[in-house]
DNA sequence: AATGAATGAGGCTTCATTCAT
DNA sequence: TATGAATGAAGCCTCATTCAT
């Protein structure tokens, strides 16, 4: 009944898989589960998908995606700390506004890094070069070397994750926001800095 | 039969726990895996340890004295800027030392947050108290309000957080070398800033 | 595989529990053992019933009915003594055709007592009930106290429950047959002391 | 510690074997619960008893002896109406006195017939042929036929069967009084009607 | 005589997956 | 396209028993 076509089906089952993910974790995202979450049954799973490892590859895609949309979707800016910061905020923002994202999200990575290695790096390195890259377009017309552009990506990484970990732990919304502006001023302030340090080389 | 005191395959089993939380995460800590890696049997597992969940409750005290030891043993400073970059670097220093604890210290606090709420926070909470303490009696003298030192504990804690999420992801114990450094600059800069911009609260 | 509609396996995984308790006695009847019993697996059991309980469960329900319908189903007789004896006899009757029930109804009515205190006797109390329902109406034309109906519901399990458990333990069916006759003069001559003597009440 | 002799380990292990059985049932009568209720531990069960076998080989001699002692014990009488009056009494009184043993004799029983067949049997026909003779012993000077006095038997071990499962199903000491009284009354009326209906034969 | 430590077998249950309709 | 039915592997835990002291 209710014939629904195959490609949206699997979009219902990536979906369920993240609120699952989320919920339960990596193990406890077992085939049952995501076929509630998405009401279908398990057997349509399987029609869908050849095995869990299939659907979670799609996962991997999906939540890829969604990081490169926020980082690129973060108003354009012409200097370095805008640019930074900015990337940081959206990010930070998104964790914020879905916690399933943010919890499936490091579910996977964590798990990938056990499982197949590659996989979890890859969306890693994924959002990592996408950060980099909007960072070097944002200093264009600004001498600043690769290397801070790395420590800066670096760093800005950091305070996500390190601000993801916190939200997650302890859900507090309220506490989150008031957290996301001390790790804007965090970045803001060791750019500063290592702006200062760092121009001899221009 | 190696006739081994009970006291002692406890200790066994809780190092073979984190081992194997470290390699295959909270849900492929199968006790046949821990019992494997610790020379032992599933039976023997049972013998020492009523259930899984007491075997892990164990792991939890374990990794909670082990934070407790690293930053209270951090050499000790008179000025928060010194105390607050010193326990940051014991504990990143921690995290390389030995990746299969920080692996498995991700794992536990995020499963408890799934699973039992409390218990994983509490090693969260832990943690930030006794950083919070270590701050507070380094920046005795000084004229700093809680709330700076409640902020220095939260991006303390950012920072050491993230260094974890990447060093894991990564595995590059170079790279992560040098990282650490970062941090230490970032939380640095940080605190002058701060420290500049709320003395007058004293 | 042979697709057989959960409904109908069910029912034989009831009547393979029925079996296998009679055979084995409750701790003896195994999943694994009823399972096999049923010409089914493990794991199928489980697809039919959440736990060995619920599968228990609807066993209790079965020998209750079963109980019902033969108390119930003996020949309508208009006199206490009739009706009595009538309702032994197919109580007896039942029991001989039927080991397997036999045995299964006393191992569960016992494991019920340690276990479940309630349940255990709630299929003794509904049949005693259904029992002195039956004389009840048998004798609502006559002159007969309730304490009458109360001690001949009493003697009348007495004799079938003794009857029962020496039935069980010799299995010899001639035997029996024979102590059947021998319980039905016991509990005519019992009833036509017992009602020569309390008619005074009237 | 506390050395014990073994003659006397072995008592205290029938002991504790009682009331495990009768609270737990045959197959919840765990050595370790053993064990435990006779203050020893499991390995001192197996340096009394090769095999938990063989330690209930043992129990059944102690129910055995202790149902002869009761039935030999009961006062000599020389009517046989007396005379199994009184027995059934004397059986009715020891299941009453001691719920312990009433259970793990219905175990037991009901054990041996599922395992070993002729064990449980044993106890049975052991009882029997005890309670034939003190029933041929009272009538000796009467014209009693052996049918009689074996139907007489039978009745009797009937009555104390069913009564014993009531008791244990309900566990209420002052109704089961009661029930004594009744169970008495039947065997009595029952007992005058055959020899009234009998002594022809003589 | 006594007891901690050790173990293979088997208990119930859940899993991902496949089959048949 | 959709779904009930089926299954082997593996999960945690408890058992009776034996070994070593």
């Amino acid at each position: 009944m209710a014939r629904i076509p195959v490609a949206q089906r699997r979009r219902d089952f990536i979906e369920a898989a993240v609120e699952v993910i989320a919920a339960h974790g990596i193990d406890g995202a077992t085939t049952r589960r995501i076929a509630e979450q998405a009401k279908a049954n398990v057997a349509m799973l399987h029609y869908c998908y050849d095995s869990k490892e299939d659907l979670f590859a799609d996962v991997y895609t999906f939540v890829a995606g969604k990081y490169r949309e926020v980082i690129e979707g973060s108003d354009p800016h012409t200097t370095l700390p805008d640019a930074a910061r900015e990337i940081l905020r959206g990010v930070m923002e998104c964790y914020l506004d879905s916690p399933s994202f943010t919890a499936a999200t490091f579910e996977l990575v964590n798990w990938a890094r056990r499982q197949h290695g590659d996989r979890g790096i890859a969306v890693y390195d994924q959002a990592f070069e996408t950060v980099r890259k909007a960072l070097q377009e944002a200093s264009a017309g600004d001498p600043v070397t690769p290397e801070v552009i790395d420590e800066a990506t670096y760093v800005l990484a950091t305070l996500a994750d390190g601000f993801g970990v916190n939200w997650l732990t302890y859900g507090d919304a309220s506490v989150a926001q008031a957290q996301m502006e001390v790790n804007c001023s965090v970045l803001d302030s060791w750019l500063a800095t290592r702006l200062a340090a760092a121009p001899a080389k221009a």
